[in-house]
DNA sequence: TCTAAGCTCTGTAGTGGATACAGACTCAAG
DNA sequence: CTTGAGTCTGTATCCACTACAGAGCTTAGA
């Protein structure tokens, strides 16, 4: 194993590494997500490799549409390393009939908005069928 | 023409007749979204047929996602009866674009996550494709 | 007539998930 | 020694609501 000491980060060079926000690392830190980083003497925080691949852990989460509280709980099952993946599993499963929830209301909201914008005539008429439908109950 | 007056609402009977929440009809006028209701001597607001007509619209809009901001705009082309159905169009097409973007989006999701849960084992143990997903670059 | 329920009013705070800005400070390269 | 790029903190803003406190009013029934 290769023991020479890594150059430490600071803000603007985690964010670039992982492609967060430079302020959301600082949310993260404020809401719990990330851990309050050590710091250099003048008070500038100092982060490492474990930061980095837990703030890449957690974008990817969010990406999938995870909330911070869900991604605050796989965190929790990563750091304690007992009973995983049953339990992630649960957590991945409930999400997932979420996302598929979402996806059939979106899906009937593209229908019927298709279809109105269908029976436009796209002229300078006061009459629209995008208007008719929102005012007829 | 019927001219009999008609008994005026009161903002719970308005939230009733709509389905809206009582609160958020207040919202709705501090934002401009609803106008200021007449006030009867005590202060209390009172709507009428005109009222319940236009919230009833605010809220299939938003049912069909539009922003309130757009809702705004739509409630423009509403009032202001000229060029109506070529502006409107393009409000709704946008809109639809936008939903259409986010169903992809959401239908990628699914599949990596449904992808991802099939790999867990579901048992006790501590390794778990959902979490190496999460942590894999 | 009295009472109790059920309304009304206002202002303000909280939600999630960030993002932005002010104002002061520090660090590194040329 | 200057300049630009970074740091720090606290606080405000966004969207679309929702909730609550604490006061006042209205109305139906006993």
């Amino acid at each position: 194993m290769h023991n020479r000491s890594v150059k430490p980060l600071r803000r603007v060079d985690l964010a670039r590494a992982t492609g967060c926000n430079l302020e959301t690392i600082r949310y993260y830190e404020t809401i719990g997500i990330m851990p309050d980083p050590p710091r250099t003497a003048k008070g500038y925080r100092s982060y490492d490799d474990t930061h980095v691949r837990r703030l890449k852990f957690v974008m990817r989460s969010r990406d999938l549409g995870f909330s911070l509280d869900e991604i605050r709980g796989l965190l929790g099952l990563v750091d304690d390393r007992s009973q995983t993946c049953a339990q992630v599993q649960t957590v991945a499963e409930t999400h997932l009939a979420d996302v598929q929830a979402k996806i059939v209301d979106l899906t009937r909201i593209a229908r019927v908005l298709s279809e109105t914008v269908a029976r436009c005539t796209g002229d300078a008429a006061p009459q629209c069928a995008v208007i008719d439908t929102l005012l007829d109950a």
